[in-house]
RNA sequence: GCUGAUGUGGCGAAAUUGGUAUACGCACAGCACUCAAAAUGCUGCGAGAAAUCAUGUGGGUUCGAGUCCCACCAUCAGCACCA
């Protein structure tokens, strides 16, 4: 028999509704708080997708827990109604923005409500109530009178689609995040936030709350901080510059500019052979009489602004770029005359928008390099230690070499030439140490002959690069440590001549196909090398390695060098040491109607200045028209009445600002407006503020981490900073939950048509169904596709937990044959709800189940307890089996079920013995047996004794209830 | 390319965080109830005749590895010429 489901919802939605059941108390006193957030959402027109509620559920779940066991709960609910969707809508079927949104939201309501969510409805809120964003445009105000919003001209992102200027954080992959249009690159005046301001703010107080690893994670590296130095690079014009015989700069025969650059690795800097500036780089209108080739670089910009920062950086994509003929630059350490060139690789955003291209450490500078042909200098050699046996060995002699390694490639076939060691177990490339009066070349040559007797070869070239390894040589029982080059050759032939016998008794030769070589060689260096050789690359992992060609940094170890470098830097009024962060600053403008008016105004002789707090809010006018303009002006700059106004400062005619806040704006505070939603003084009272902060449990998507997240961790500090807010972080911990998926694994949506609606499901299985597939579905934090089967499971489920009632027997104790599992339920239970895992925790409720099934009774102790537990997850049915208990609380009203440590261990315990690792047997034993109690009953047990006859016991290990091991020879 | 995840039966997945691999559910098969089916309730269910072998692949550490280390492969996601 099936319970109906239907009509024991829609009862106790109707009773929590009315009687505000789960409304957060109002006394602030003696009753601890407990606040739980999830991401409020933007009411689309489709309505509640699938996903929402996964996030909606767990926080609920954790909520009523939390209720349950003694806490004031607030868990509120509000709506994000600015935004896109409406306004192009409206745009659409001229209908206003305030109509859809408000049916949208009526739509929201009804569905959560009928999954019978226990939200504190007395709190909703909606950041379109010109009551609300009263509040965001008041912390805007603060925001600009503490010079942290300001107006910039900038190259922004520009949707074609939206005709609206997007943060860099809304374009995704090349086009508008909500609309799909392209984006190009436009110069437009923009209000911006000073986020960058807090950024070390952000990344260490991160360190203060309860965030999962990988969102402190994204966080830090998209603040991205990085520490470098600035360093000045003089320029001058070509004609003017006088070298010495060495091709260093003798002197300069005009007036010398600088050019400031940006660079994490100082310590590179001998290795500059050339710099790169962005297209949109200020030298090249303060130069463009002294460059001669203005017109080719003119037109290079040109085409790169058509780019967007996407397509700019865009994978595989083949480096452009055009050398500034007319004018050098001078590297200030090398004083070498190096050129300086134009490409759109280097971004006008980061840094100084101009670098020292460094191609032997820099594999951008480097593929630039090579295609225009640009020097290339390695400045940093890697060092090897060897591992394990090759590793120092501090009695043994030191040895210093030079060495060859020689890349060989067969003639015809995609193979290379490896020597294989066997006694010694090495499998390498050709390689021997370089003579006296040899250069590389000379000795690759003659070991190839020596060792293979190979001898008719083509050079392909000699590796300008070098590296040092420093082992233990155990075939020579020395310590060595040897510098090695590498020259790659291909034969022509495979002509051979006979190798000396005791070659032949040391190694042998061996054709090696390309794919297989990297398991082939047993010697990493090599493997390293013949990486560089495949890839083409430069040496770039110099985290770590020796300096070299580098002066008076050379033999310094990178650290050393960095810091060295700097001071030489500093000393010498070169530059200075800098700290960057990728972070950049807010673009806050946007040119639409449906969004918070900026409650600025301009006046030809006071300039910006905000409106009287008294006139807030500045109420959006009511317009019929909602296209935007053709150069992307808001709709609201056709309202001339509204645009004109009076200066808040001198009462001349003055205009007001026309673009509104981004959607960023209402839900950067939304959950401080919870704590107090009426209140028309101010955000929200001191007391309410006090009282609720800091928000103790958020969770929401992952994809929100690097802006919503971000942002309004930034607006909270600031709110701190101007003392609306006691605490530096709005929330104490954060979680994320995994999207759901279509049935086919992919990502829900219309055009794949595998959009699963919440209220179908409801409509045939129940909310309470719904709610526990929901949670049983996977782990909470993973993707996850949906399943119809496994819905019917949980609601095959909940058919028996309503059906149990025809087993259940009286009895106020635990029946001394469920009494442990009812307390390990309790136990794990409790703890799988804080830990998020939802999944085993509805596995423990199923085996509890079965048990009762197959001991055909519960009683009604453990029927109480079952429901206590089971309510969270399924409200409807529990609180109406309950009832039909004849219990006069609710399960709302009564205490979470408690255990006793004690009754959660077993008292015979089940052991496996293992002989060397492997399971053979397993015996039962009281929990508290003595290891040589164990080892005489292990001892005589058959199976065992067969098992280790004639064979030697090492060692018996014995972990405490866990496992017994016998190791045997 | 970089970063981060993930990889376990036919499927969704468990595994006390280094200690019996496959809990729980789905699917499947059998039995009971039924004239029959559905529903429900039981039972079985990684492979193999067995020894044994199985957690993407190959190494390593360990008495013992799904779990830790190294290398690689595949899938997914995010980001990017960030100097």
């Amino acid at each position: 028999m099936s319970y109906n489901f239907k009509e024991i919802e829609e009862k106790w939605q109707n009773k929590w509704i009315q009687e505000g059941t789960f409304n957060a108390k109002q006394d602030f006193t003696n009753k601890k708080k407990w606040y739980g957030l999830i991401e409020f959402p933007y009411p689309s027109g489709q309505g509640l997708h699938v996903g929402h509620p996964r996030s909606y559920t767990a926080l609920d779940i954790i909520a009523r827990k939390k209720r349950m066991e003694g806490y004031n709960v607030l868990y509120p609910m509000g709506f994000d109604a600015f935004g896109l969707p409406a306004e192009n809508y409206a745009i659409k079927n001229h209908v206003h923005p305030k109509i859809i949104t408000d049916r949208n939201i009526n739509n929201f309501r009804n569905q959560m409500k009928s999954i019978g969510f226990s939200f504190d409805w007395s709190r909703e809120i909606n950041t379109t109530d010109p009551a609300y964003y009263k509040w965001t445009q008041w912390i805007f105000i603060q925001l600009y009178k503490k010079g942290l919003a300001y107006k910039a001209t900038i190259p922004i992102n520009f949707c074609t689609g939206c005709k609206v200027g997007l943060a860099n954080e809304e374009v995704v992959d090349g086009v508008c995040e909500r609309c799909g249009s392209p984006v190009v690159q436009k110069e437009k005046s923009q209000w911006m936030l000073k986020i960058t301001e807090y950024a070390q703010r952000l990344i260490d107080d991160l360190s203060t709350v309860d965030f999962i690893d990988e969102i402190k994670t994204q966080q830090i590296n998209w603040i991205g901080r990085s520490e470098g130095a600035e360093v000045n690079f003089q320029i001058a014009t070509e004609n003017s510059i006088v070298l010495d015989e060495n091709k260093k700069v003798k002197k300069v025969n005009a007036e010398k500019d600088n050019l400031l650059i940006y660079t994490t690795r100082p310590d590179t800097i001998f290795g500059a052979t050339y710099m790169v500036i962005a297209p949109e780089h200020e030298l090249i209108k303060k130069y463009a009489n002294k460059i001669v080739n203005l017109e080719e670089i003119n037109e290079y910009k040109e085409k790169s602004a058509l780019k967007s920062n996407f397509e700019r950086s865009e994978l595989n994509k083949e480096k452009t770029g055009i050398e500034i003929k007319g004018i050098k630059a001078i590297n200030p350490l090398t004083n070498e005359m190096i050129p300086i060139w134009v490409s759109d690789y280097v971004l006008i955003t980061y840094g100084t928008g101009a670098i020292m291209a460094v191609p032997g450490h820099d594999n951008r500078d480097f593929e630039f390099a090579k295609k225009f042909h640009l020097p290339i200098k390695q400045v940093i050699m890697p060092v090897f230690h060897g591992k394990g046996d090759g590793s120092i060995k501090p009695d043994k002699e030191n040895t210093k070499r030079e060495i060859v390694n020689v890349i060989v490639k067969h003639p015809t076939e995609n193979k290379f030439l490896c020597v294989n060691n066997d006694k010694f177990g090495f499998k390498t490339f050709v390689m021997g140490g370089i003579e006296k009066n040899e250069t590389p070349f000379d000795a690759a040559i003659r070991e190839l002959k020596e060792e293979t007797g190979y001898i008719d070869y083509k050079l392909n070239y000699i590796s300008d690069f070098k590296y040092e390894s420093i082992f233990y040589a155990k075939h020579k029982d020395i310590n060595r440590d040897i510098i090695c080059y590498t020259v790659v050759l291909t034969l022509n032939s495979l002509k051979q001549e006979t190798v000396s016998e005791e070659e032949k008794n040391i190694q042998y030769p061996v054709w090696i196909e390309a794919d297989k070589i990297f398991d082939y060689l047993t010697i990493d260096e090599h493997k390293y090398i013949y990486e560089l050789y495949r890839n083409n690359s430069a040496i770039t992992n110099t985290e770590s390695g020796i300096l070299i060609n580098s002066d008076f940094l050379n033999n310094l170890e990178v650290s050393e060098a960095k810091n060295k470098v700097i001071e030489y830097i500093e000393n010498n009024k070169l530059g200075k040491k800098k700290i960057n962060y990728k972070l950049r600053d807010w673009v806050f403008s946007r040119q639409r109607y449906w969004g918070e008016p900026i409650p600025m105004v301009y006046c030809e002789d006071c300039g910006w200045n905000p409106i009287p707090e008294s006139e807030l809010p500045l109420v959006l006018p009511e317009i019929e028209y909602y296209e935007p303009g053709e150069n992307g002006e808001s709709p609201l700059a056709k309202q001339t009445d509204w645009v004109k106004t009076k200066c808040p400062c001198c009462s001349k005619d003055a205009v007001r600002e026309t673009d509104t806040m981004p959607q960023w704006a209402g839900s950067s505070w939304y959950f401080l407006r919870f704590m107090d939603p009426h209140n028309s003084e101010c955000l929200a009272s001191k007391e309410a503020i006090e009282y609720w902060s800091p928000v103790d449990w958020y969770n929401g998507g992952m994809e929100h981490t690097t802006l919503h997240l971000l942002y309004s961790r930034f607006w909270y500090k600031f709110l701190y900073d101007i003392g609306i807010v006691s605490n530096e972080e709005p929330y104490k911990k954060r979680t994320s939950h995994g999207m759901i998926l279509g049935t086919n694994g992919e990502k829900m949506s219309k055009s794949k048509g595998n959009v699963v609606n919440p209220d179908d499901i409801i409509k045939e299985f129940g909310a309470d169904t719904f709610r526990v597939y929901e949670m049983f579905i996977g782990p909470f934090d993973q993707v996850a596709p949906w399943s119809m089967e496994t819905i019917r499971g949980c609601s095959k489920f909940l058919n028996r937990v309503w059906n149990m009632q025809e087993i259940l027997i009286d009895g106020e104790n635990y029946l001394p044959e469920h009494e442990k599992m009812i307390h390990k339920a309790i136990k794990k239970i409790s703890l799988d709800i804080e830990e998020m895992k939802f999944n085993t925790a509805i596995a423990e409720f199923m085996k509890m189940t079965n048990e009762f099934y197959k001991d055909k009774k519960i009683n009604r102790a453990e029927y109480k307890t079952f429901l206590q537990l089971l309510n969270p997850f399924a409200p409807h049915i529990t609180e109406e089996l309950f009832t039909k208990m004849g219990e006069k609380k609710t399960i709302s009203e009564s205490e979470w079920p408690r255990y006793d440590e004690t009754k959660t261990i077993d008292d015979e315990i089940k052991i496996p013995v293992q002989i060397n690792g492997k399971v053979k047997t397993i015996i039962n034993v009281s929990k508290d047996i003595t290891q040589e109690e164990i080892k005489n009953i292990v001892n005589n047990n058959e199976n065992i004794k067969k098992l280790i006859e004639g064979k030697t016991i090492v060692k018996e290990i014995y972990v405490y209830g866990k496992i017994y091991n016998i190791v045997v020879k």
